[in-house]
DNA sequence: CCTACCGATCGGTAGG
DNA sequence: CCTACCGATCGGTAGG
């Protein structure tokens, strides 16, 4: 009980240095001083350092699901999800769900060159990631909305970069029209992909919308913060 | 003389490390170990850890714009060049340039959330790239190849977007088909911005090709390696 | 460029 | 969850 809370309390700490310093220079000894704990204490719940960046993996799966994924399948399958996906991954970088950027991003291009179960723990969570944006343009051209000819895996690679390209501009180069350049690039893409009703026998109507509306601000995510 | 070849070879190993495990965990004894000298000897040269982040740097600059800009500016201004870029980048990933792959993007990562010097030259160094990327653009409008309309800081954005993209599919992913993806997303939105000749009365011609040849594999850039 | 050394911190352990 | 400790390594220094 406790020691869950404890537990829990740790990782979400952690997870907001390893997004600011790294999964790897994430240290037992300053996340022990920074919780006003003992470094022996910390240490007791999690048994060795990789033990500690898996455990912060997993939470960080789960603050990106409750921030990205959730909002974004709210929306209805098709065209609204995909630009729902779109709205939930730039929300979450102008929201500084993390505090350094995504998580993701940074951890993806740290471990990308250091075998073992860290990285692969990394590649499979982006894996699962890259798995759900394929699903969800094949779910548009199933609902008829997108043009059947795209590769899923293709699209969804074109989607990632720009959120990856994004968070590079925010976070290194403190671009604030970062959100909108990339905003401008999806939506470039989808629309140009986007199948023309053909129930209308009339002319097309023209282009729907330029840019979504922001969505209102969500509560900076409820349970995100405890400790 | 001797010492700075010494020097130059440091720094040569201290970028491909750096490339694979990040420049903040290069550190001094292991670098000094893996050359063969004494820590002390090695840190002779630099003074501070500092100093050898910064000097890595620059190192990894020159090893930058000899594998990819010098390419791609031998094409001639305009839309040649830009695919030029394309091509001498995504050359630079599979070529394995650095053994980690971009140096810069992993930099770029690594430091957006660490205050400090060595930051603030990552973040120069890509101003200096995406300024590049940039004048390629307005070059290429200027010679009457690409639409005017279209924004030279929207388009590098979206080119290096897919860059990043392609080497984190690349080095995380093992996604064999990186390459081909980022030329199918470059591509794409390079000729859809391309302006059609107007010189020739005819009938457009239809699109000139698919996919750039590959060019001749350079040969792992000769100067490379000294150690 | 070396040997020899410094205090601080690393991940991890013993024992309670 | 703590105190007290371990060997190894960190960045850096003295002196040659």
């Amino acid at each position: 009980m406790k020691g869950d809370r404890t537990r829990a309390a740790i990782l979400e700490r952690a997870v907001d240095i390893a997004s600011l310093e790294g999964l790897e220079g994430l240290t037992i000894g300053r996340l022990a001083d920074d919780l006003g704990m003992s470094k022996s204490g910390l240490f007791a719940h999690f048994g060795s350092k990789e033990e500690l960046q898996l455990a912060a993996l997993e939470t960080a799966k789960e603050r990106f699901i409750d921030n990205v994924v959730r909002p974004a399948i709210k929306a209805e399958r098709g065209y609204p999800r995909l630009i729902g996906f779109c709205r939930g991954w730039l929300d979450y970088v102008t929201e500084q769900v993390f505090p350094g950027g995504c998580f993701f991003a940074a951890a993806s291009f740290e471990f990308d060159g250091r075998p073992g179960p860290v990285r692969d723990a990394v590649a499979g969570a982006m894996d699962d990631w890259m798995a759900t944006l394929e699903k969800a343009v094949r779910m548009a051209q199933e609902a008829g909305h997108l043009d059947p000819g795209i590769e899923p895996a293709q699209l969804a690679f074109e989607m990632n970069s720009i959120f990856f390209g994004a968070n590079f501009a925010c976070q290194l180069r403190g671009d604030r029209k970062a959100v909108s350049r990339a905003w401008t690039a999806l939506l470039q893409r989808l629309e140009g992909l986007r199948t023309k009703p053909t129930s209308s026998p009339r002319a097309r109507p023209a282009r729907r919308g330029t840019r979504p509306a922001p969505r209102r601000a969500r509560p900076a995510s409820g349970t995100r913060r405890r400790s």
